[in-house]
DNA sequence: CTTGACTCTCCACCTACTGGAGGTTGTATA
DNA sequence: TATACAACCTCCAGTAGGTGGAGAGTCAAG
């Protein structure tokens, strides 16, 4: 029987990380001095704490270690575990890659630009979304004005309210722009066939998304900085581009309003 | 100003983050109001808010986050951070790496023999460690009687006190055996020069070790196990293997009393 | 006016420990 | 045998980045 300090200098396990593991009864003590409280071990628990150890470096938590150590060793299921962890290990080193690609092209924007920049692109994940929308080809940019008025009045006319910010999907630029306007709403509401306001369902999707604040006039800005990050992130563009209009410009200074704040996401894939 | 919920929707982030946000003063509401305490965004703060989940992603901590943000943007200091976290991630992905090794190894090894090991194997530093000892060719590994009794002799003679479990060093067992009986020592220790016994340090060590909970004429199996271990996870021998007498045998059964308790180390490296 | 969806604060919990305060116990030396 | 001093004890708090729930107040629609 050794001193708890002596069993930590053997297995070189801290005498804190001894005691917290009597406590949550991964590893008791051999015998307790009722009087004095004192921790008495046998050199006959270190294949147990080693066991311990060994596990612990596979990446087992501690509460699994206790289970498996309780319920004698079910071969199976650490096998299954193992497997488990296995891929699960696969899975974070994957995501480290990622990370460290991510690190290299802001480090890369950095030494380039000489000061971060003003656009942070971030991955997120959008959630499916019905939508009234109409979709036409349209000379320019700005001029999609006659697209919104067909849609609004199409919604008055059957007084169906939209149910967050509106947003414009770009299904290309060349050698025309075919842009599809869009309004989200509810699940249930239907139209009359007649006329060129459609509803469907915008699907989920993985997106590359950068908030831009300020006139519209500098959104090239921001499609620069996605464009930039989907490429140097190792990514490829999945679909039309989003705009949404988080905050529309005011009536008049529509393209120059400096408090309009618009997000501009790019459905994207894994190359 | 927009409630809490919606900026939680259009961000991705949950409620219960941003609130968390707020009380750690990274991201704090543009207003609050003062009477229902409700939390009110503006869309104009988003883009903070994709800062901080982009810098999040680079793997910076919360705490890193909001120094950066407030004295706003030391590009220098960034950069600096930004080269630290890319060690850092690769390091941790060479630990990675090693974990799906030992995941591995595990595995086939289950599959081969159906069951657990008995043996866990575990990678530890050793500190150095003063030493008294004596060395000498034998026939066979049980026959290192005549040195201990040498050693001891020479101890007893001395009054000196051993510090620790006894040891053995293996520098060699082609074509001879090779041993080096030991006796852990305090640093200031002297000994007369005309014997064989002589004092040296031990040197530091990561070791790769086993506890073997048996008779010594099973000893073998823990060898086997540890030398397949080192060999399926990538590492070398890399100086004498020891054995430490945690629990010595009984008197008379030395070879066979079931309650010994000895450590098998090897000196290793990754090769 | 009621219902139901939102929101608030406060508390506890998660992992695997680590650090410290304040109080015993064991051992070596004078 | 007295006294240091190391080793040991328990209990409490804190780490990072949240998540979950209780109980109470607020808002908008019908």
């Amino acid at each position: 029987m050794i001193r708890i300090g002596l069993f930590s200098k053997l297995s070189q396990v801290p005498v804190k990380t001894l005691r917290y593991y009597d406590e949550i009864g991964l590893l008791e003590p051999a015998e307790i001095d009722s009087f004095t409280d004192y921790r008495y071990y046998s050199v006959t628990q270190l294949p147990r704490l080693n066991r311990i150890l060994a596990l612990k470096d596979l990446g087992l938590s501690l509460n699994q270690i206790t289970l498996l150590l309780e319920d004698e060793l079910p071969v199976e299921q650490l096998r299954g575990m193992l497997r488990l962890k296995q891929v699960e290990i696969q899975q974070r080193m994957g995501q480290e890659e990622e990370k460290l690609t991510r690190v290299a092209a802001r480090l890369r924007q950095i030494e380039q630009e000489n000061k971060m920049s003003n656009y942070d692109v971030v991955i997120k994940k959008v959630e499916p979304q019905r939508i009234a929308s109409v979709r036409d080809v349209i000379p320019s940019y700005p001029e999609q004005g006659h697209l919104w008025q067909e849609l609004e009045t199409e919604l008055v006319r059957n007084k169906i309210k939209s149910t967050g910010p509106c947003l414009t999907l770009y299904h290309s630029d060349e050698p025309k722009i075919d842009a599809e306007v869009c309004e989200p709403i509810t699940e249930d509401v239907s139209l009359p066939k007649n006329t060129r306001v459609q509803t469907r369902e915008l699907p989920a999707a993985e997106v590359a998304a950068v908030i831009h604040h300020g006139p519209f006039n500098t959104l090239s800005e921001s499609y620069e900085a996605v464009l930039k990050w989907i490429e140097a992130n190792g990514y490829q563009i999945n679909g039309p581009g989003r705009e949404i209009y988080l905050q529309p410009p005011a009536e008049g200074g529509s393209q120059t309003d400096p408090d309009t704040v618009t997000e501009v996401q790019f459905p994207v894939m894994k190359s």
